[in-house]
DNA sequence: TCATAATAGTTAAGCGTTTAACTATTCATT
DNA sequence: AATGAATAGTTAAACGCTTAACTATTATGA
């Protein structure tokens, strides 16, 4: 592989002058630069990034790590699309990404995932993090890494979604199609800032409206499985529900599969909606209404304040707004 | 940041002593490595990866490139979960994953994968590639990057499904379960190989049973639309029709959905079958049974491959065996 | 006893960049 | 005509590690 040097033989010029021209450093002739240009092109040459990061601490690699909390979190759709959104951006400007998926043991990171950090190749790193104990983006920071959160882990610079205003959303899409007495399916929310968030949206809505009814709420936890059980236990306390929202969509479509199989028409005689709209939300019968986070923008929003980072500037976090997707698994009532 | 020079210092040796107590070189008495690890571990020191690349080439970082053929391939569950069992082998072994994405442009893939395969960072490369007209491990191979290629392009070092007893699995349970008027929704098999071995099996062993019909086929296109078309198109000019087989999931998910539009009651009626497992087939009314490439061990193996490869070794493609998920979708006839 | 092998450690070059510091030329200004 | 600024380019050190080549000591065997 032909090296710097070899682009400042054939041209005729130092390496320094190669090396800068290719920087675009002001004050050379465009004599020069072109027979800098014409030798890098007719060797093919590419800088070696090892060199340039050792000499220079500029990589072009940012870390993209996600706590490896739950079993497979390849399997979360929302991930992969935020991680989707980061990636497009990062490529567009001629990064690469590093993964990471760090294993917590003892409430302590892993070996790999410190080595990683302090390999001297990564420039910047982004959490996707919303519930970790121990924030693996404060241990980057500490060791003087750019760093951004893509989540609830408060930190100097973050990109979010606003839960709270999900919450809202939702509630008022439900109001508006004339339910009143509504179940929910939460988890515990203490482990989770997201959630709480977009409870509280729900229930302020709630609250403002100044209906009679309390909402009643059961706690489960994020499953399909434990959607369904949720559900059945709201039924069967409170017969009268019209509608019952989910916090996230597999217990919304685990809620709908039990609502089945105990004869109920769902919509019709009882209407269900998630929170998150993965892939599946669109080919439950009937298909669910849903708010959707906008994964690939936050992601790329992400990835946007850390470049922003990397060049000396003080971006401002950024929230982005979630969107109502209706669907039929909301009835209108009246 | 500590480095080699500061443990150096520290334990009174040469920094040639500490990288090769480091890198475990024999004769050195063990008072000497004692005094080296003391220092390690006392200052935190972490190798600098660049520096170490630089020096050896050695980087511990792979590149996992899958191209972005599709619009967003991050959908895709089976690449997701062929990365996760990347990445776990990988973490294992201390090594680091950078993913990369390459657009292809004008049938050359674009500057910033050159610029990646070029760069000097990485030690070896995974394609996961079924259909490229271009193949990217190759560029890299060309580079002496060892490559080993997760997918039919046939490369020296590759992992595969055995697609085609995927499809003999498939046929034979379809066969067992007492349907012979079978119908096919296929995909053109000349883009994607792995389909073609599917196509290959699943008739293999239809014309083994020597039964008097011929199978029906009809083209899609991999979408769950397309899927809804192609039923409908299978169940009109075929009415005698007792199975459906799909040969991927979405394409069984749509056949589905239209059956029961058309006021048919799937499994009890008409059955259906699909290929890949994705998360929603076990999610659909009835649920879909279907074939499992295990997507996690075909991305272990691949880079179990990777890392013998980098060892020196010379190991064999593997090929990982399917299996059949036996749901709701296939009535058992008679 | 001497040559050889095994053990234990050091020196210093080299990997391919970037960049501070320097030289040299040309231009504009007083 | 002299000065300083702008332009154009070079030199050489530094980044932190690995490793070939070397020195020195101790053990082994004929």
């Amino acid at each position: 592989m032909p090296t710097l040097q070899d682009v400042a033989k054939r041209a005729g010029v130092s390496t320094a002058t190669v090396s800068k021209v290719l920087s675009n450093t002001p004050y050379f002739s465009d004599a020069t630069r072109d027979k800098v240009m014409e030798a890098v092109e007719a060797l093919g040459y590419r800088p070696n990034l090892a060199a340039r990061a050792l000499s220079s601490g500029k990589t072009n690699i940012i870390a993209v790590v996600f706590p490896y909390i739950y079993d497979t979190i390849f399997k979360d759709p929302l991930v992969m699309r935020m991680l989707e959104g980061i990636e497009a951006v990062c490529t567009e400007q001629n990064y690469n990404i590093l993964l990471s998926t760090p294993r917590l043991k003892a409430n302590e990171p892993d070996d790999h995932y410190l080595r990683m950090i302090q390999s001297g190749y990564i420039e910047g790193l982004i959490a996707i993090d919303n519930v970790q104990p121990v924030s693996f983006a404060q241990l980057a920071e500490k060791r003087s890494i750019p760093t951004v959160v893509l989540g609830h882990h408060h930190g100097n610079y973050s990109v979010q979604s606003d839960n709270f205003l999900g919450g809202q959303l939702l509630m008022e899409h439900v109001l508006a199609s004339g339910h009143q007495e509504i179940g929910l399916i939460s988890v515990k929310p203490e482990l989770n800032m997201a959630i709480e968030k977009r409870v509280g949206g729900i229930l302020s809505v709630y609250e403002k409206a100044n209906l009679a009814y309390e909402i009643p709420i059961v706690e489960s936890d994020f499953s399909s499985d434990g959607g369904a059980e949720a559900a059945q236990e709201l039924i069967t306390k409170h017969p009268n529900l019209t509608t019952i929202i989910a916090l996230n969509d597999r217990m919304a479509i685990g809620a709908i599969s039990k609502l089945k199989q105990l004869g109920k028409q769902v919509a019709q005689d009882i209407s269900v909606v998630g929170y998150d709209d993965i892939p599946m939300a669109s080919a439950t019968q009937p298909a669910l209404t849903t708010i959707n986070q906008k994964p690939v923008e936050l992601g790329r929003a992400a990835a946007e304040l850390m470049l922003k980072r990397l060049n000396g500037e003080k971006p401002a976090n950024v929230v982005i707004k979630p969107s109502l997707v209706q669907r039929e698994s909301l009835a209108i009532r009246r």
